[in-house]
DNA sequence: ATTGAAACCTGTACAGT
DNA sequence: ACTGTACAGGTTTCAAT
């Protein structure tokens, strides 16, 4: 089953670039044994097709001065204040993600604090006043790993 | 208080390329009033502090056909099988992000799955049999909005 | 640490296939 | 949809400050 109309050139061109946005074109070319404008095309195809985002720097949130990375699960007191609470939340700097989700918590969210104090009075003084039911904090001490996730578009026996 | 050995300039050449690791150096310098080359070179100067990680193009997962974005708690059976966990967690391509977290569970992954099938199979296939005591599924039903966290080095009154 | 200039390499557009 | 060309513009290095 190969996805919407992307083939083994488009696979390529975004396991080449997705781990390195700097990365030029023309060395895709090459590696692809195409012409610099394809892969410029192709580029723009996949981002007229939404597959294709944006890039980004990543930077190392403790080397400015964010210590503390937490998870914070949501309750909410009533599902009618969904809306209001995540447009809130976006408002908040330190709040840089936030999901839907199934299960327990009714949002949950990803929230990087410069140390526990600051995590504390994040939750006190931005978060409580949103009127929020109840909140559960899991601090992120370590960040294990963090990958893309595979590329796959075209099926293959390995 | 400001951080490490960074500055106005550092500041400013980070708010301009971490949303866009495609935008051309030269741009970032007539911004900030200052040679291609000192943005070169600060740019460089920030991947060796380590500031600086990388840059990565976003890949619209459900696009490429990952529909089901989930969080999973893992609960250990002992702590002593954190590290051999972590290390097999990383070998399954749909484990995108490991933390160690504080709080009810030890392990918080993220992972993309094709569909709800498919996270069954990843949950039952790949994570039971690395002897885990339980794991708890939150399946993100929607990604509400994600983002930059707040870059400020030099602190300012506003 | 920053600059300007040089040499080199890329991005982008376009006509042709 | 890909190619080759052409040019504008970007990257990278370096001696000088």
């Amino acid at each position: 089953m190969a996805h919407h109309d992307l083939d083994e050139l488009d696979e390529k061109i975004l396991k080449m670039i997705v781990d390195n946005a700097r990365i030029p074109f023309l060395e895709v070319a090459r590696a692809c044994n195409v012409s610099g404008a394809a892969i410029h095309q192709r580029v723009q195809k996949l981002t007229n097709l939404g597959v294709i985002k944006g890039s980004e720097y990543i930077i190392e949130a403790e080397k400015l001065g964010f210590e503390t990375c937490a998870f914070i699960g949501i309750f909410l007191t009533s599902p009618s204040t969904f809306d209001y609470v995540v447009k809130e939340l976006e408002k908040i700097p330190e709040v840089v993600e936030c999901y839907y989700t199934t299960g327990q918590y009714d949002l949950l969210i990803k929230v990087y604090a410069k140390n526990n104090k600051d995590l504390l009075r994040i939750i006190h003084n931005e978060l409580q006043p949103l009127g929020l039911s109840r909140t559960e904090t899991l601090i992120s001490f370590k960040d294990a790993f963090r990958k893309k996730f595979p590329i796959r578009i075209v099926e293959r026996n390995d």
